[in-house]
DNA sequence: CGATTTTGACCAGCGC
DNA sequence: GCGCTGGTCAAAATCG
């Protein structure tokens, strides 16, 4: 299960700005997200790597880019067309050619980041919803690669989460999509009253994670 | 009881 | 053409 707002991120939240995620971008692609959430992570929580893969993004990802962009670097970037289609992501009879469709449409060009991030915790939490959708091993990898979709109506936004092959202690994230919503978490922001949150400290690191099963 | 996770099956793309 | 592989579906189980 997803809890979505993990005590731990929402301190540096309250910094943004009115708009601070104008294109909707999912935290990890959200300058004001990397601004101000990569420092409160906890010690188990710690961001080695920062892959992008979306051209449109570059500019921000040079300073926090640390290294081993190769890693991924070189995945075709795609989705969006039948990702899109798939809507509800329910209805097998509809659009069979797209049904299974991320691995076509490779024309069609979406958002891709990937991030490789030292962590205990498979299931980082990035302010937004997330529904688990399938599991998979994969071949060279000992570890099952999970899917998770987006649970917002009508966000067609994925992210996979797989243990780095090479490091178990590495978890590798990728997102394609862009949300078509604000994070839950800009929403709250937006909602702070004029008197500020009064935060609590996290009973319990292991809280924020959703599926940890 | 609704939402989410689990899990096996199905399907399409790709390489040989 | 065939088999392998990865991605997704959907029913059942589980959880809150």
């Amino acid at each position: 299960m997803s809890t979505s707002y993990s005590s731990f991120l929402q301190p540096p939240i309250m910094d943004y700005p009115s708009d601070p995620n104008p294109n909707n971008l999912p935290p990890h692609q959200n300058q004001y997200f990397h601004q101000n959430i990569l420092d409160p992570f906890p010690a188990e929580f710690q961001l080695s790597d920062y892959l992008m893969l979306d051209a449109d993004i570059n500019g921000f990802a040079d300073d926090s880019t640390t290294s081993e962009q190769s890693m991924i670097s070189s995945e075709q970037v795609f989705s969006g067309g039948c990702a899109g289609g798939d809507g509800g992501a329910t209805s097998r009879n509809t659009s069979s050619k797209c049904k299974k469709g991320m691995k076509k449409d490779k024309s069609e060009v979406g958002n891709r980041v990937a991030f490789r991030t030292k962590s205990d915790l498979e299931i980082m939490d990035d302010g937004f919803k997330w529904r688990k959708y399938g599991k998979k091993s994969v071949k060279n990898s000992p570890n099952p690669r999970n899917y998770y979709k987006c649970s917002s109506g009508g966000c067609n936004v994925k992210k996979r989460v797989e243990r780095d092959r090479e490091d178990s202690s590495y978890v590798i994230t990728t997102y394609e999509g862009i949300h078509n919503h604000e994070s839950p978490c800009v929403v709250y922001y937006n909602q702070i009253p004029a008197d500020g949150w009064s935060l609590q400290p996290s009973s319990s690191p292991s809280q924020h994670s959703s599926s940890s099963s």
